[in-house]
DNA sequence: TCCTTTTGGTTCGATGACTAGACCAAATGA
DNA sequence: TCATTTGGTCTAGTCATCGAACCAAAAGGA
């Protein structure tokens, strides 16, 4: 890898995990495909990033397997299992950060599908279990913002969604 | 905050952790904080990283509350409760990190302290529990590689550790 | 079919971040 | 008291990221 992204001599797998998605935008990518975004244009109008970044870290994303392009003409983005491992990573981080700066509100909730509500440690405060992302539902939450980003893809987000389903975009 | 450094346009709580802690090594310094490393010259022997980098991010986690620096010599660096917080985000991380690259076997494991092994949710195998970080013992795993360092912090860190407590050094 | 628009990029120059290495003052230890 | 260690700062060069312009292929409409 590049100078600048690797930490060669780190014999941990927190630094073997950063090499692969500790640069900047990269987790920000990884939660939009979460979220159900998968097309080059969806992710630069939700994230802001410039489009050269944005090229890279797909391909860069695409070649370390966490997502796979499919189609032939305008591709999507779509998570492997791979990816799709860094769930407790995100959910965690995103609680976290919300912690942190909105004293305890959260801008956005996690749901067990059907179910309750997830805790901070991923399990369903109804019924006991971790379920996996394809089985989560992720509603705005009381410290949300809605005035912040007027995209389509905010827009689409600010309805229930199921987790990793294409947004209902064009 | 800086450019290049934050998500200003992002209403999402992983933006808001990056911000904290996205930034290169940042987590690396957090991940030695929580290991017992405590001293700028022991973060500086097992990270490499340049000490002017290392002393700016070490002002800012102190100044933005997840370190705070004891003593008036030469200062120890220890965490908050708010850095605390970031265990199960480094635990899923390490764990993932290990499971991309050495095909599941760890590079360091993790128990709950005199009782059983910490799954890949934090909780104990044995008992059930979800131990915060001062309960958690570490030691190196069978993926661990004792060839690629030989500071003074990775020989201690040969030996089962408790998390939180000072490296027995110097 | 042709034409237009959208999409998914690439390229460019400017700016900011990271690097290794030199340097230094205060704290510590003998 | 003196030498060494520690915890930094400073500098010049390299690398990454930025916004903006540009472009070809794909998709959509007449």
């Amino acid at each position: 890898m590049a100078l600048g992204t690797d930490y060669p001599r780190q014999d941990c797998g927190v630094a073997r995990a950063l090499e692969l998605v500790g640069e900047r935008w990269t987790l920000l990518v990884l939660r939009d495909c979460f979220l159900g975004v998968r097309r080059f244009s969806d992710f630069q109008a939700h994230l802001d990033i410039s489009r050269g970044v944005l090229a890279q870290r797909l391909d860069a994303l695409v070649s370390s397997g966490l997502l796979v392009r499919v189609g032939n003409g305008h591709p999507s983005y779509v998570l492997t299992d791979a990816g799709l491992g860094l769930w407790p990573v995100l959910h965690s981080l995103a609680r976290w950060g919300d912690e942190q700066t909105t004293g305890g509100r959260l801008r956005r909730t996690w749901h067990h599908a059907g179910c309750g509500e997830l805790a901070r440690d991923g399990r369903c405060r109804s019924c006991g279990e971790t379920p996996g992302p394809a089985d989560v539902e992720t509603r705005p939450g009381p410290a949300a913002d809605p005035g912040l980003r007027d995209d389509p893809v905010s827009q689409a987000l600010r309805l229930p969604r199921r987790l990793l389903e294409p947004l209902p975009l064009r």
